[in-house]
DNA sequence: TTAATTCGGACTAAAAAAGTCGTATTTATG
DNA sequence: CATAAATACGACTTTTTTAGTCCGAATTAA
């Protein structure tokens, strides 16, 4: 519990590796996997996740690989977090609409609120603090 | 992932029934267990822990139970996790000195620090948050 | 055409969390 | 002193989540 995925670290680690490239060159997951110590199969999704989310940029085929889409200072630790494992969610009702699936007792729960009052200090701590302060 | 031990919240509800209760009266598992909705056997082990821990005190033998032993101010929610589930710990290698068993990278980690910092960011958030902040 | 690459989904394994069960101990009360 | 209602504690099972693996397809430079 309170954990930072895996995923998460990983990918500090391979942002960290693109921003160091000279000349914008793109990196292939397996140069990344190997020089980082991280399972290539694992990264691989990383990666692609990371694309979808707009962080790095893909070039497909031979010689193809993955550049920096944006400055590490302009990369959130709140947005890596959504994009490559899910938004930070304290409480199964921490939702917009809960329904009893969520919690029985929905709506009328006195810990409701102030658990997303607590959660969103926890987000706007995450949104401050970016790739770039996590990888000096 | 970031999400905060069911335990954590039953210990809320039960805490604030005790709270409530007039004449510092001791309340039973099973009692709490039906009127909060919360399965009996792991109710049980949450109290156990919690009067381990000091938060209650607890009285055996038939007429026993639990009472609370400090006031739902007097109780951060850092404690309460610390007590039930188990310290913050945003990555393996956040311990007093980390092994290659917690990380392969151990100490020349560039992650480590700053994550670090983070982490303590939080820690501080939890040690000013109050059970009552909770609870209302 | 080939080889090195990304793409994307299905699958498996491992770890963690949530919940259950059984037995022992304690103690007020008839 | 026997009983019933309570806590104490550890072992166990089930469920959920995370981490990691595998495979076949698509892409593209040479």
């Amino acid at each position: 519990m309170l954990k930072i995925a895996k995923s998460v670290e990983y990918a500090l680690f391979a942002i960290k590796y693109m921003s160091e490239k000279e000349n914008k060159k793109c990196s292939s997951v397996a140069e990344i996997s190997e020089s980082q110590n991280i399972p290539f199969d694992l990264l691989a999704k990383i990666m692609q996740k990371l694309a979808k989310g707009g962080i790095i940029l893909s070039t497909q085929g031979i010689k193809g690989g993955y550049v920096l889409n944006c400055r590490p200072e302009q990369i959130s630790l709140n947005r890596l977090i959504n994009i490559l494992d899910k938004k930070i969610q304290f409480t199964n009702c921490m939702v917009d609409n809960p329904t009893t699936n969520d919690c029985h007792r929905v709506k009328n729960c006195c810990i409701r609120n102030p658990m997303q009052k607590i959660q969103n200090r926890l987000n706007e701590l995450f949104d401050i603090t970016t790739v770039h302060d996590l990888i000096q």
